[in-house]
DNA sequence: CTGTTAGCGCGTTCAC
DNA sequence: GTGAACGCGCTAACAG
């Protein structure tokens, strides 16, 4: 590794004072054109190639935002950070991921070294066990500015990025029903996330405007893992009569789905899920399956522009840029039933 | 935000060198424990966190590796970024991602700004464009280690993580073979990329091994994409009597099977997937399916720690460090023909 | 063990 | 429009 050529080499090459240098390097109106060229020329000549890191040590910027997310695997977010690196790379900005596992510790690392790191703005989808936003906050006066995307929190200032949740809830329910269930299970996740409360009531909704008694037990409150499919799918044989199935996600519906079939057992014969990854898992076309489709790429692009245009001018009011993007009911061959 | 605290604060109100206060905070051996609780303590008091950019400008080290994939929302993508972040991050290294969309320019920029912003090394998986390798062997050069992984390259002195890509193929040939096809197409992809040269080779040999003739015309190349495989499935049916498939990637050949479904159309009795992702489309459980699964994120855990290592103590010949891993053939109650 | 000195490479004052 | 000088915050090198 040999040594890298500064401003200084091209400064001494050209006898010219480096600020110069360093001012027709950035383009700076104050440096005439004939000169610009000049070093432009000498620069390509030496190789020279600026050290970011002195820039970013001067100028306390990266370029760079940090995402985190629960995990990268999941469909659904590898979708969402893809969106990002997009629009990210087109503004010039880098993006470094960490993900939480789920864990408020890890993420709470996470956020510190990003801090330290001194990105310049957050994008991040809270983990399962973020109860608090202490260190979000602290992101916030000290780092830069935040966006939520998928699970929002309640904090204020902060703007994020959701479907609507209530929505698409009640639209998958309501599907369901007007298909003729009537004792509809539903598999929730964890209650202080605002997206699973909001899918909740969504399906509570669509339940009592159709006179269907809420029946607790109907209430399937699990972390939503692969692992976690195969406990609720053993619950719901348990239960008597379930015709329909609403989930609040895909990997633990799938993983039901999935353990029926492995061992013959019926199938309940509607089946709503919503946060379905539709480009990866393409290959599930199951009759009697509704899916409800979220924007995930689109997200991301909406999330990260945001954020963008926040790090650019320190928007004063951020509340209001929220954005609830619309979702997509999508029904396969939904065998209607006599 | 306010001005942040930095060593020479906790140096003044200690009247300690600053560079003592750096040693102790870096937890030197040179520096007494008494001290260094003094120091400890006064940095706390303080609120003192370190700027990380004025000690990458210092080192000229970052903690930081780069990935570089060919789209991050592929399963089998978003599944080893997700094993190099895990074991990153337990190595204290921030990783930054980006995604070259299969293209060389796209690709050789990103390595570009990878290398200003001073990554420790880089993980890559070529585009299916890149054909020359100047600007990877210049990060070699200026910048640090790499370590390919799923896509090798051949280039010198580089390590490569990956499959045995003819030894999948083979296998899975070997088996729709057994199985009684006889007429197998062959779904592979862009030449140049080693993998898929592979991929056809054991195609190839598995048939020549079995005395079943090669067809040019039963070798499909494509770009494997979504959009391909409804291309490819039209191709199949243009073809007499094809009674297998045999597939270099899922994406492609699940959406000739979804191309086939739709319209009513006859699925070969037999196909069979190399690089298919398991956990992420597990819910494809079709009867007449084979599918080689690679160890994905153990794909991702392996490269990671690899190039850490590398990254520590410049290895003199790291050509020895490639490794192969195993795949796993899995079939899903295969039919077997008469 | 601790202090001194001297940068890392760039951006940004201020002068002129 | 250009130059001189300084500082961002930290650490390496050399003293002692």
């Amino acid at each position: 590794m040999k040594k890298k050529t500064t401003i200084h080499d091209i400064s001494k090459a050209l006898k010219i004072n480096s600020s110069t240098v360093s001012r027709a390097l950035n383009n700076s109106p104050r440096v005439s054109q004939k000169t610009k060229d000049l070093i432009q020329k000498k620069a390509v000549e030496l190789g020279y190639q600026k050290n970011i890191l002195a820039s970013n040590l001067r100028t306390n910027k990266t370029n760079t935002i940090g995402i985190i997310v629960p995990r990268i695997s999941r469909n659904f977010f590898s979708s969402v950070i893809s969106g990002i690196e997009e629009t990210a790379y087109r503004a010039g900005y880098n993006v470094v991921i960490g993900q939480s596992l789920e864990s408020l510790e890890r993420e709470q690392e996470l956020v510190s070294t990003l801090l330290s790191n001194r990105v310049d703005g957050l994008l991040i989808s809270v983990s399962m066990g973020t109860t608090n936003y202490n260190h979000l906050s602290n992101f916030k006066t000290n780092g830069g500015p935040i966006v939520f995307f998928d699970r929002p929190m309640t904090m204020p200032n902060i703007p994020s990025i959701t479907i609507d949740d209530y929505e698409a809830s009640y639209n998958a329910t309501q599907h369901l029903i007007e298909n003729g269930c009537k004792n509809i299970v539903h598999f929730s996740g964890f209650q202080k996330i605002e997206l699973y409360k909001r899918r909740m009531q969504g399906y509570v909704a669509a339940l009592t405007d159709n006179n269907i008694p809420v029946r607790p037990e109907y209430i399937l409150e699990s972390q939503l893992s692969e692992a976690d499919g195969i406990e609720l799918a053993k619950k719901v044989i348990s239960l008597p009569k379930v015709d329909g199935i609403y989930s609040s996600n895909d990997t633990a519906a799938i993983s039901a789905m999935q353990y029926f079939k492995k061992n013959g057992l019926k199938i309940p014969d509607d089946i709503a899920i919503v946060g379905f990854n539709n480009d990866s898992i393409s290959a599930v076309i199951e009759p009697g399956l509704t899916t409800v489709n979220q924007p995930d790429v689109e997200m991301g692009i909406i999330a990260s522009s945001l954020l963008i245009e926040l790090i650019k001018k320190t928007i004063e009011s951020p509340s209001e840029h929220s954005k609830t993007l619309g979702t997509e009911l999508i029904i396969r061959q939904s065998s209607q039933k006599s």
